[in-house]
DNA sequence: CTTATATCAGTGCCACTGAAATTT
DNA sequence: CAAATTTCAGTGTCACTGATATAA
């Protein structure tokens, strides 16, 4: 596995040696202070690390995203409309599928049609209904920004395909447990 | 903010038949618009996966923490506190650990302090630091909020030990390759 | 003087709540 | 009528920028 059963418990926290990984440590923490309950470290390792590399990504993804002015959600939100063959979806549709609140995809859609980059239409089937539709100006630049992310490797260059594949077993495990499957 | 690329192409919205995995199908689209680089569908599948597994640990885990009026950021840093021998950091240091801005953890601390669960000092080392020391309520509820996070596993109960143990590992990987390590 | 630390003021995005309007 | 969809108003947390005060 990692380096995880090494020292750090043993040394304070302020004289610098080697470089130490903050989850290690982390875990090491927890096993100290809850020795009859191993797996609650592993567990705090898990969740440690995946808020902290969704942090990374994040940042990572979104410095290359700040020339076309888009934050992640927005370009998942183009990206979205991009990959659908109407190119236009309904926002409840869209809030579903990338898991936000209702009011939350009214006020991406609201400020990504202020810049022209989506249109709002009455859905023909359903009156009720507000669908979202690229604009060529949208879909050039989800084109370009895409290419970005491409040549930076959605910040995951120089990790293993095995690695990769293994991971998305994994969180697929944790998605799969958490119920987040086949709905819509 | 997930589900990049979900069906659309393969399938009409509405004919439901097995729980579909959007995971799958969002890597199935990318292998399909870019032919040619196989690997960038894995990594949109990596991204995908942390982005939402980051999303249904965070919604779970604030879930529980909302009767204490704890966010997890806010839970973060009372633990951070509570796993010091010393009973008090220096802000700066805080926020290098939570990998936090400096003024995000001056504002945390702001509404802690406020509550009465942690006291700013000044660090008896260096006037230009503010310590952030654990009060007596503080410690008592950070000590029932991590037990109330242990009963439900942080999110992760049900899921082998095994497949934990690799998540750790792997996204160990993807942090190191970010840099994320030995900084303070 | 230069640097480090923390704070403050202001902005923006996002998540959520509760209510309202419209349509099915 | 009830239910679904979207919008709107308001609140709170968090992230960031830029400027300032204080101390090393």
């Amino acid at each position: 596995m990692n380096g995880i059963g090494a020292l750090e418990t043993s040394r304070p926290i302020g004289d610098r040696t080697d470089p130490i990984d903050p989850i290690d440590e982390a875990q090491a923490q927890w096993r100290t202070r809850y020795p009859d309950e191993p797996e609650q470290a592993l567990r705090v390792g898990v969740i440690t690390s995946v808020m902290r590399v969704q942090q990374l990504l994040l940042a990572r993804v979104e410095l290359e995203l700040r020339p076309f002015g888009l934050t992640f959600a927005s370009y998942e939100a183009l990206q979205l409309l991009a990959f659908c063959r109407r190119g236009a979806l309904p926002l409840g549709l869209m809030g579903r599928r990338l898991m936000v609140h209702p009011a939350t995809i009214t006020n991406t859609i609201d400020r990504l049609e202020q810049r022209g980059l989506v249109r709002r239409e009455v859905d023909p089937e359903d009156g009720r209904r507000r669908t979202a539709r690229l604009t060529d100006e949208g879909r050039t630049m989800v084109g370009e920004a895409t290419r970005t992310l491409h040549d930076i490797g959605f910040g995951l260059v120089g990790i293993d395909e095995a690695v990769l594949a293994s991971l998305v077993d994994g969180l697929g495990r944790v998605r799969m447990e958490a119920g987040d499957w086949g709905r819509d």
